[in-house]
DNA sequence: CTGCCCCTGTGACAAAAGTCATCGGCAGGG
DNA sequence: CCCTGCCGATGACTTTTGTCACAGGGGCAG
């Protein structure tokens, strides 16, 4: 169902030829968290080793349990990092844009990847290898310290996930999610805070940990509860309070 | 209920007069992963600057949210890393033994704790201040990448647990916690193989994310499916075969 | 236009999870 | 010895979750 089509990725090693690599990869890698207070000369003998690849929408980057030669890091596009169940449910751990990285770390403990990666949309991203990598880390430590700063960040969105599953119910985890959506994006109108939803119940359930039934029953009690208004992928939040109240009620 | 008693642990930064110093916490150090490879000039640069704190059975160590001063390295004992819900629901996230080291990510990024944590058993713990670990990674990058290593394994283990959490029952979580228990710590007997639960219902409940009672419902169900042979806190699984098919039917 | 997908909503169930209350056992402290 | 507290089992429900099936809408390719 989700279509696991995965392209033989042709790029050996050495990059020689890359005409484009004294430009685009070092504006890129400067902005990148990990990387930022490197100096020019770290800077471009990173992206002197670091590989474009691109991805089209849907694409697969790296699947569950393969070895793991590398890390990523976003320069453009989206990167949806997920579980996926025997029954062909899946559990989205993190979506990361341009400045992330992925798979930072079983870089280092030498295991496979613990999840798998796709392209969201069209995506270019920058592979670093193991031992370039770790090379790096071990010249500036700076570097080293910069990940477990993203690590750290990364380890907090999993026990949030952790508490939201274990102590949550779907509608909680719902309301939850368009409240958190609506911080970031959403616009008054008139008749509340409006938000449009970039993805379908489909993605939105696999997003909270249930399925697309659960999304939609959900979403209609919100709005015959009268704190929603739903309109196709369109939701004006018209009773901002109830659905903070509903998040952080004790139940 | 889970009683919270915090101890003012005395302890300033400076511990010029401890006299064990010399002994103790080196000998420990050297055993612990984050540490292993050290010279003994910098184990013991390491020695000096970690207080040991002694923490009682059941007594806190950290609490969620509370702001983290430094990471603690296990010499004995066993420490419990939990999150609690509104309700007074806990999910263990981690039990951490001699020569595991716990908080090394808070270190980093500056928040606060994720978890609270507190001591199941009498422990001992190492306490290293930010600072110091900050300069250790710096001096020794090798120290950097051992703690991407554990905080790796830390990952996987949260990734796990999510993903239990999020497509398996409790009936599936029990029979893979016993599963894994039995080959741990599983001795032969006559009649299959036979462990001995260290815990109790409530705690167990705790560690795959439900309640004591589903636990003792679904405990004595794969009993009288004639998989176990509960007694008291042993356990005697009749049939492993039975119970491994539990485990990855594809429910 | 037509057929094919994908998305959405919903009814009807079935199963799992969780809550509340009760009971009996066992251990430790007064 | 008795009282209290923790532990385990279990009955009786309620809620939540998940599954299956089906129907309607909209877009897009042939």
């Amino acid at each position: 169902m989700a279509g696991p089509r995965i392209f033989p990725i042709r790029s050996s090693s050495t990059i020689a030829f890359v005409s484009e690599s004294t430009f685009t990869p070092g504006q890129t890698l400067a902005k990148v968290p990990i990387f930022s207070g490197l100096t020019e000369i770290e800077l471009s003998f990173l992206a002197q080793r670091a590989v474009p690849r691109h991805y089209a929408t849907g694409e697969s980057i790296f699947g569950e349990g393969e070895p793991c030669s590398g890390l990523y890091v976003v320069e453009s596009g989206h990167v949806r990092i997920f579980k996926s169940s025997a029954s062909g449910r899946e559990q989205v751990l993190s979506i990361d844009g341009p400045g992330g990285s992925i798979a930072e770390l079983p870089v280092f403990d030498g295991g496979s990847y613990p999840a798998s990666a796709t392209a969201i949309d069209d995506a270019t991203l920058l592979f670093v290898s193991k031992q370039d990598f770790q090379a790096l880390c071990l010249a500036h430590p700076h570097v080293a310290l910069k990940v477990l700063r993203v690590v750290g960040a990364r380890l907090r969105r999993l026990v949030g996930i952790i508490e939201e599953l274990s102590f949550t119910t779907v509608r909680h985890r719902l309301a939850s999610f368009l409240f958190r959506f609506s911080q970031k994006e959403g616009k008054r109108s008139s008749t509340g805070v409006e938000i449009t939803l970039p993805i379908s119940n489909q993605e939105l359930a696999s997003q909270i940990g249930t399925v697309r039934e659960l999304v939609s029953r959900n979403l209609s009690r919100l709005q015959a509860e009268g704190m929603l208004k739903i309109d196709g992928r369109t939701v004006t939040i018209s009773n901002l309070k109830a659905l903070e109240a509903e998040i952080d009620s004790p139940e």
